[in-house]
Parts: structure tokens; C-alpha cells; sequence
DNA sequence: AACTCCTATATTGTCGACAATTAACTAATA
DNA sequence: TATTAGTTAATTGTCGACAATATAGGAGTT
């Protein structure tokens, strides 16, 4: 139904599995940021051949985790200020307007399964436990996502952006204290989806970005000043 | 300084210009939507190694012009009513964003040379051509884009949304009657970036993409009843 | 010593061939 | 006749080799 052929199917293809572990080892730091990409290297490193290396790079190369330059090569992004700045200024704009949507097309069915998700992660705040874990946190903006039903946006979010966020996410450490506070934002977007109220569902979740964005700046800037460089 | 090395700089190598005959091809309709890549087949066509293509292949799914399948083949994307209407959501919220970050970030210079290129269209309308020339709309709608200084945000407009667009454009024979109504929201959108209005220009480019495509989708409907399949 | 030009080396770009998989066709059976 | 299994043909996936380009280093000159 939806194209995103390595979300829903597993990776059949040599080259299919070489991208997918390449990108896991760039998103969480084994390689490093800003550093190159030797295609003759990384074939004998990952056992395969140039020519299933070079696809996978190019396919990085679309979803912006690293960059080309003809005849001389590709390199790791490089993880700065201004990077994570644009990259929350497409994610406010490309997820408001899924939350918009989500409001419209999202079945009560999956309303509901948002809900009760909702409830597990509340538990989990009572429980004491940090709210804002990963994967709860990504699980609930991924149904979100998906409830858009928009298959342009999903794939834009999950297939590339999503996967940089959180290459900032791991190698800058932001586990962030924003513990609580996300989880009545969220609420507050699930009750504005509930509603059907498509307006404002989208301003909700921008607000929510927003916050977030700020906190991962504030993050970010903290680890700038206790490193020499970076 | 900006990552679109397809527009800045001319293609380098083979692959690139395959690559761009091939978007070309697709967009215009010379390969049919919905029809199926042949590797073998465009690589006599064209003239080039199975590799090339399949570069340019794997590049154009990143656009999302084709749709692959693994170890089946790639085919041209079909157009649809859905279709159109997702992109139009996307385009949307990106160039709304767009909009907002280029009263912001766009230098006085930028914002003079975007207001004497609404004068010229201004002439034009006077002289009494039709305005909304595909030339002369996208140059004001990338020069909107380029003034974000969002990298990100600017591939993902110029690299693969646009093209899309441009594609049910050019095979469904959108020209559309919106001549001198698409100037005056025009004029609206420079003078709240102009005024540094961030907010009043994302909102008056989101009703502007918005009108555009209720009359893309009135033009597609009306080609879809004067033919019997698409 | 600084600069330019040239050469050598290493890396990327391109190609044709082989391997693996899929789709189509045929034949056999219920 | 419909269905299933087997076989064959065609297409995609993968590989190693060769060609073209860029970078680094050294020789020569001012």
C-alpha cells in the first residue's frame, strides 16, 4: 500500500541490507561525521562489492546523510547549529501539516490505539520512570505520521529526516529534561485529533516541534562549550 | 555553498546527464507514466552501461518519479487524482515554511530584485499576455524558495517536488485560466516579506498554493472526462 | 624560499560478463 | 476445465577490470 519498501518489507537485496547497516553505523557515530566514504575501503570492510557501496551511498546521498562530489567522493554530513536548525524547520513544517491530516483521514480505530497508547506512556510517567524515551516518543509521532496517509510526506519524514534527527539525537546526547511537559503536549494533540480539529491538531504539534527544538538547541550548545571542538 | 549541484554547477558526468535526460523524458511524457524502465532497453536508447541507468534509476526513485520493485524492475509513477492531491499538501506546508523563512533571511537586495521582477510581470499582463506563464510563475515561486536559506528545505522543493509538479503540469495540460488573480496574491505574498511579515507571508503563500490546486485539480478533472482511461 | 609545472598514485566513473531471481509458458493431474 | 508443478527465457542483482579524473609530491625555475 504505502511505498516504503524498507519499512514494511525487510531488506531482500545485498544492497538493501549494505544501506541500512551504513546508515546505522553513520547515524549513531561509528562513522563518523565529516568523515570519507572510500568505496574501495568500505567494500572490503562490509564484504561486498564497489558497485553495491556505491548504490548505498547514493541512496545516502538522497536522504542527506552524506555528500557527493563527482570524481572525487562522498563524505559524512557535518553535525552543526545551523544544520539542526533547518532540519527542525522542515520537520515544524512537514509534521504540522501531518497532524493536520492525521485529523482528517486517521480512522477511529487508530484514534483509539493512539489513545491507549498514551495511556501506557502516563503509567509509565507515574511509574517514575522519564517520559520522553525514544521509543515511545517516536512511536507515538510515527502513528501520527502514518495516520496522514499521505504517502509523499511519510516517506520525506521516515525515510530521511527522521533518520537525521536522530543522528544529532545520539551523537549529541539528547536525552533532554523535557520529561513531562511533552507528554500533556501530547495529549493535548491526540484530544485536537480526537476532535477532528485539523486546524488545530497542526498548530499544536508545531508548538510541540517548537519546544523541542528549542530544548535540542539548548542541548547542543551545552555540548559545543564543553568540547574543544567538534 | 548550496548542496544542489544539478542546478548550480552543469553535469560533470555521464551519469548526471543520464540522469537528467531521463527526469526530462519522464516528466514530459516521452516515457509514459506508468510504463515500465527496461535497464537493458534504455541502456541501447540511451547509449550508456546498465550501471548508468541504473544510477539514474535509483536517483529518480529518490525523486520519486519511478517506483521500484526488487529483483522485478522500476516503473514510471502513475498519475493520479490522490497523487496530485498529496503533493499538493506537501508542496504546501514546505513552501508556506519557505515563505516565512524568506522574510526573515532574505536580504533588502533579494527582496528589490523579487519586486522588479513583479513589475516586469506586472508589463506583461498589461500588454495583455497571460501571466501565469510556467517561466515566469517559477521564477518567482524559486526565487521565494532560494530566499529561505534552508538547505534542506530547498532540495527537497527544487530536486523532486517541483518536478513532479511540473509533470502533471505538462502531461495533463494544466495551464489554467488564473492570469491575473495568481498576480495579485503574488503582490500580496512580496509585500509581507517586504514588511518582514514572516507569519502573514506563510499564510498568504499557503492560500496561494492552495487556490492553485483547487484549479490544478478542477483542469484534471475536466481531462479526465474528456478521456475515456488515463 | 616560493611558485609553477609535471609526474605518479590513488580514487572514482564506466563497462561488460556472470549469478540469482522472477515471470511466463508448458504439461500433467484432479 | 481449473489448478499445480516444472521448465525455460528474460530481467535484475552482483562482481571484477579497465578508463578517466583528481590529489599529492617532487623537480625545476625565478
Amino acid at each position: 500500500m504505502v511505498s516504503l519498501r524498507l519499512i514494511t518489507d525487510q531488506p531482500v537485496t545485498i544492497a538493501d541490507k549494505t544501506f541500512i547497516q551504513l546508515r546505522q553505523d553513520i547515524v549513531e557515530g561509528v562513522i563518523r561525521p565529516s568523515s570519507k566514504l572510500s568505496e574501495t575501503e568500505l567494500s572490503t570492510k562490509y564484504a561486498v562489492s564497489r558497485a553495491v557501496i556505491r548504490e548505498a551511498i547514493n541512496r545516502l546521498e538522497s536522504c542527506h546523510l552524506v555528500e557527493r562530489k563527482a570524481n572525487v567522493g562522498a563524505r559524512v554530513v557535518a553535525l552543526t547549529q545551523d544544520g539542526l536548525e533547518e532540519l527542525y524547520q522542515v520537520r515544524e513544517a512537514l509534521e504540522g501539516m501531518a497532524a493536520r491530516l492525521a485529523a482528517i483521514h486517521m480512522t477511529d480505530a487508530e484514534i483509539n490505539d493512539l489513545k491507549s497508547l498514551l495511556s501506557t506512556h502516563f503509567e509509565t510517567v507515574q511509574s517514575g520512570e522519564t517520559y520522553y524515551q525514544e521509543a515511545g516518543d517516536l512511536d507515538f509521532h510515527y502513528r501520527i505520521i502514518l495516520g496522514s496517509k499521505n504517502t509523499q510526506l511519510i516517506s520525506m519524514l521516515v525515510d530521511s529526516l527522521y533518520h537525521l534527527i536522530r543522528m544529532y539525537r545520539v551523537q549529541l546526547g539528547m536525552a533532554g529534561p523535557r520529561v513531562t511537559t511533552a507528554f500533556d503536549e501530547h495529549r493535548h494533540i491526540v484530544q485536537a485529533i480526537s476532535n477532528r480539529d485539523a486546524e488545530l491538531a497542526e498548530m499544536l504539534m508545531r508548538r510541540h516541534i517548537l519546544y523541542t527544538k528549542q530544548n535540542s538547541q539548548k542541548t547542543l550548545l551545552s555540548h559545543i562549550n564543553s568540547q574543544t571542538r567538534m
